[in-house]
DNA sequence: ATAATTCGAAACTTCATAAGTTACGAAATA
DNA sequence: TATTTCGTAACTTATGAAGTTTCGAATTAT
């Protein structure tokens, strides 16, 4: 199954963006992250609906932070990309007429839950700046300018 | 994304093979599922391997129990199915040359290692007997034999 | 023996959907 | 007026679970 990397770019993606200080286009942004300006608009388009990022069109335009990365955290950004579906594993059906399956469902929902809460309330813990900082200190224990460019581009 | 209902589906046939007392064909147990035998044969192999089933053929063969649902757990069988991806959440490059990259991978995984641990643990706590005693219980609060016929089939 | 049943397994098609692409209009600046 | 850049719709591609077809092998019934 293919999986959902929304969140994980659009995380990859503010953290590069709070490093320019000037608008960085959709074309940039997808040379990074080795994809289009079309998929970074689309996606980008959720992150600027809950005030993340801002965007603005036409010559020197292209999209900004709409607020420092201290005050998103990972669930902000999770739900700003459309709260994708957190797990490969499902239910067979959803509404089984069987009582067995019923009791399959309840059994595995339950555990669902539980786990997707965790999830979730971790995400909500984090901000957008640790991981900032993390790569900071990263960057720092191996010697390089915390403003590099961009290798992968 | 599609996701992977082959746990759900092994549970609902495990308990509904601990009723019969005789093998279950492929077929009846496809017509079951609203499915069909052969994606029924390809997934009971695993569970064949793990010894939670044996497969007979010929005339009068089928599917059966290989062991009492009491010494199976929701993991036993998660694992039987051959273990499959369990979120659909993922990273956008697992080995990123990027420092910024890293660590959000770094976050992320760290994130979603808790909450499959989390999963796993519980799956490793219930059994499929528990299962079958929770639908036994819904069968009598609702003044059902519990030796229904199949409804969805 | 012969026929019928049933699993085993390979090869193939379908389906769902995130991702990728193309294209063009609208808005902003030079 | 030309250029840049986003906004958005429509379309194609990629991926893997699910579904299907088919035939051989094993087992039992007659
Ligand atoms: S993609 Fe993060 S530095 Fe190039
Ligand atoms: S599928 Fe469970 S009773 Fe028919």
């Amino acid at each position: 199954m293919r999986h959902d990397g929304r969140l994980s770019r659009m995380l990859h993606v503010l953290l590069h963006m709070e490093e320019q200080q000037r608008p960085m286009t959709s074309e940039e942004i997808a040379g990074m992250l080795g994809t289009n300006p079309a998929l970074v608009r689309r996606t980008l388009a959720g992150l600027r609906e809950g005030g993340y990022v801002v965007s603005e069109r036409g010559h020197g335009g292209g999209w900004m932070l709409g607020k420092p990365l201290a005050e998103m955290t990972l669930r902000d950004v999770y739900d700003a990309v459309g709260s994708p579906e957190v797990f490969a594993l499902g239910l067979a059906d959803d509404q089984p007429q069987c009582l067995v399956e019923q009791a399959v469902n309840t059994a595995l929902r339950q555990s669902l839950d539980e786990a997707r809460a965790l999830l979730l309330r971790r995400f909500a813990e984090i901000r957008v700046s640790d991981l900032r900082d993390d790569f900071a200190a990263r960057a720092a224990s191996l010697g390089i300018m915390p403003g590099m460019s961009c290798a992968d581009a």
